[in-house]
DNA sequence: ACACCTTACCTTTTT
DNA sequence: GGTAAGGTGT
């Protein structure tokens, strides 16, 4: 905390003369400033169109800047902090800018950098909600019950926290397992909820009826290690300034401008929290786009952006609908398909670009199954890559994380380089985890749950029976584990091989904080790993991801040099879930959708456009109407990612928790519109050697089907069909370049698409009836539970799958 | 303490 | 169908 002190004066200096340099005192006189004006000041607004100028000029009162995709959204908001320094409406350190990532805040560190000339160390209140929260408790930590050196939980030590509440109370841990109370914790804090605030029914519909007491008693149990969960960053820091008026008050004084950046995912809390540090200069400026709004799973509240005037009285309301990202077509399709949405402020993207004959269309593209598709998308992007595409403009967005695998398989055999985006982050790993348990345990001796993590990993013989021992003589004393540890070796209570093995251990973590202010923190680091054996266990492990796990360890160390101390690193570790080593090897990116929001490609593949999956059941079932509304908005990101081409894809066929389902289009591309999509023909959905069923019999493409042979006769159908059901020249393609290469075979569909709901297979089996798959062949029917029926296929072994996919033999 | 077996899960994820 | 976590047995 010193350390950020000294850091703001020194650089609230840079900025003065950032500033000055950038626009002449105002005593100067008006022709000065209009010079200074010329030269850089008035450059950054020159450049805006006019509804981005106007936000970034309406600086009093409140504002929300409704941003669609690509309309240049983090450009309004480092041009307008820009704005008001150079106006000299305040200082860096008067600005309270959040954002929801440490990536889109340091973003918006290095843009403003860029705008103004120099590094941003300057403005201390640039930050994600939860970094800014810290802050703020750490300054007031006292008022909420703290010391200000209190530890920050992660959900895994959340999780272990309340098992062993779970325990001590002695609950059934499998009727109420702890990560669903963890989840029903974060949803309350999410709300703002604090033990007494939630509603009867839903605490006893917790751990048999004692849901509100465990929320307490957790609580407690913080307090007493001193430390915060991720949700109390939040909700403690409104409880700081509900119950502490001159607290609040200071906050009024000092925050000028309040800027929120991607305020369709806000919650209760950072609603609250907002609204309470607003209430002072009511210079809040929110900029969001409720048609992103995909994280209402989590707790966002597409609420807050769409109440915004009620909530602001007198709020102006700017609408950025101008994109610079994607052409025409891409957008006429993302802007049609999330017009079916009901809630939402409404907004309509456009670009000056006028459509260019060149221009792709979103294509819409079938394959069999997914292995199909992975592959038909596989030699689509070498096209593209034979065609010069940069394969980091290329990204395949998947619903699901499961939906990945395939395509890595396909990639890994035919060697396109690509990177999965999204998975375990860095500092989720084991590894790293365990080695962040030694360096708290060194800092904090109190952190009961470093403790537990790495008492014996190393194996040091310390297992669960000692563990608990010191758990129960901690619990009754009050006392830390370490403390526990301390007073137990010095009596007979361990024996042995034990209680030299504990003695060791302490001895060790003594010695190492004695050398915390003795030698620069990355030495102790690597010191604490060596000693403890930490590294030789890797060093030791033969298993194959032994090598990655030290490398990470290596990197871990590497990284600490960036931070002054050990402190200030695990600060910093324990807020930011950066994976960083940007490897810079071209590669295709492989990402969820959600992870795609902010991001934008050369080229996008949706894969996966299938009822059940996107949208998904899950959110249907769930979420009814708004979770359909969440759906499509993802479906609106996926999208609005393209800059040139887009390509849908969807399958006939999904193996879903391992039984064979056809599956059926997905309902969002009904709501494509015609004049931008293009039905690609990629061979594949006839293209089955299996063929028996024509899998357009399960489709809305019936109704392609039906336009198109206005064009081709039925009897070029049939010739199609049976031509594809011919044995195929090269292996296993079912789709030569040739063919699905673009604007070759490709249909235009002018009439709009109809729905065809289809009850497909609604055909009665029996035990013993001879069916025939499409996949696996014939067999014979071996049980039959609703429409999901158990066949002994000839060749394929038995199998479980669904009933429209077979046919009486 | 470790190896093996059974069982439950299976949407999205930042801080 | 595949995985991960937890439980049981040696």
């Amino acid at each position: 905390m010193l350390l950020y002190r000294s850091a703001m004066t020194t650089s609230e200096n840079q900025w003065k003369n950032a500033v000055s340099s950038f626009q002449a005192p105002p005593s100067e006189g008006i022709a000065a400033r209009a010079m200074a004006a010329r030269q850089g000041g008035a450059d950054y607004l020159a450049r805006m169109n006019p509804e981005q100028r106007e936000a970034v000029e309406s600086l009093d009162g409140p504002v929300l800047v409704l941003a669609g995709a690509g309309t240049g959204k983090t450009r309004v908001l480092t041009t307008r902090i820009a704005h008001i320094l150079a106006t000299r409406r305040a200082f860096p350190s008067e600005i309270l800018a959040v954002t929801f990532t440490n990536k889109a805040a340091r973003e918006m560190k290095d843009r403003i950098g860029q705008l103004v000339g120099g590094a941003v160390e300057g403005m201390p209140w640039l930050g994600t909600f939860h970094s800014i929260g810290v802050r703020m408790l750490r300054k007031h930590a006292e008022l909420v019950g703290l010391k200000s050196n209190f530890t920050i939980l992660d959900t895994d030590d959340q999780i272990r926290l309340i098992k062993q509440l779970i325990q001590a109370d002695g609950i059934d841990e499998k009727r109420w397992p702890a990560r669903q109370f963890a989840g029903a914790l974060d949803g309350w804090k999410n709300k703002g909820l604090r033990p007494a605030d939630i509603p009867e029914g839903e605490a006893r519909a917790y751990v048999n009826g004692r849901g509100r007491q465990l929320y307490a008693d957790y609580q407690a149990r913080l307090k007493v290690l001193n430390a915060v969960d991720f949700g109390d960053l939040l909700l403690e820091a409104v409880t700081l300034l509900k119950q502490n008026p001159d607290v609040l008050a200071d906050y009024h004084r000092r925050f000028k401008f309040i800027l929120v950046d991607e305020y369709q995912d806000t919650n209760v809390v950072q609603y609250m929290w907002l609204r309470l540090l607003a209430q002072g200069s009511h210079n809040i400026c929110c900029v969001g786009d409720d048609d992103q709004s995909i994280y209402g799973w989590r707790g966002a509240e597409v609420d807050n952006i769409l109440r915004y005037e009620r909530d602001f009285p007198g709020a102006k309301v700017i609408r950025l609908e101008r994109n610079y990202r994607s052409t025409s077509h891409i957008l006429g399709a993302a802007s049609h398909l999330i017009a079916h949405n009901e809630a939402r402020l409404g907004k309509t993207l456009f670009t000056d670009l006028v459509p260019d004959e060149e221009e792709a269309k979103v294509q819409v593209a079938s394959a069999w199954d997914s292995e199909e598709e992975a592959r038909s998308i596989g030699d689509e992007i070498e096209r593209f890559q034979r065609r010069g595409t940069n394969l980091n403009e290329i990204a395949i967005l998947v619903r699901a994380s499961f939906q990945m695998r395939e395509f890595e398989d396909r990639f890994i055999t035919s060697g396109v380089p690509y990177r999965v985006i999204g998975g375990p982050r860095f500092y989720e790993r084991a590894e790293i985890r365990d080695a962040l348990a030694y360096f708290r345990i060194v800092m904090q001796p109190g952190d009961d749950l470093a403790f537990e993590r790495i008492v014996n990993t190393p194996r040091r013989g310390i297992g669960d029976t000692s563990v608990r021992t010191l758990h129960d003589y901690a619990r009754r004393e009050g006392v830390p584990l370490t403390e526990a540890t301390r007073q137990l070796v010095a009596t007979e209570e361990f024996k042995g091989k034990t209680r030299l093995a504990l003695t060791d251990f302490l001895a060790q973590v003594d010695r190492w904080r004695d050398q915390l202010h003795a030698m620069k923190h990355t030495e102790l680091g690597e010191l604490i790993l060596d000693e403890s054996g930490y590294t030789a266990m890797w060093q030791n492990d033969r298993s194959a991801e032994a090598p990655g796990r030290l490398e990470n360890l290596k990197e871990l160390i590497r990284s600490m040099d960036e931070f002054e101390s050990m402190e200030g690193f695990l600060e910093h570790i324990s807020l930011v879930m950066d994976r960083d080593s940007g490897e810079e090897q071209e590669a295709v990116s492989i990402m969820t959708l959600h992870s795609a929001k902010g991001l934008e490609f050369d080229t996008v593949f949706l894969p996966g456009w299938e009822e059940g999956l996107f949208p998904h059941q899950r959110a249907l079932d769930e979420g009814g109407r708004s979770g359909l509304e969440e759906e499509r908005r993802l479906a609106y990101v996926g999208l609005t990612r393209a800059k040139r081409h887009c390509l849908i894809w969807f399958t006939s066929n999904r193996r879903i928790h391992g039984s064979w389902q056809s599956s059926i289009p997905s309902r969002f591309l009904d709501e494509l519109p015609t004049a931008h999509v293009e039905i690609k023909e990629s061979g594949s959905a006839y293209g089955s050697s299996f063929g028996r069923s024509n899998p357009y019999g399960q489709s809305r493409f019936d109704s392609v089907e039906r336009f198109q042979s206005k064009y081709e006769t039925p009897g070029w159908q049939r010739a199609q069909k049976a031509a594809q059901s011919a044995p195929r020249s090269s292996g296993g393609g079912f789709a030569s370049p040739k063919q699905a290469s673009y604007g070759r075979g490709a249909k235009l569909i002018e009439g709009e698409l109809i729905a065809k709901s289809v009850v497909s297979g609604s055909a009665k089996f029996d035990k013993g009836d001879r069916v025939f798959h499409v996949k696996f062949g014939p067999g014979n029917v071996a049980l039959v539970d609703g429409n999901k029926i158990t066949v002994d296929f000839d060749k394929a072994g038995q199998k479980r799958v669904v009933d429209s996919f077979l046919e009486k033999a």
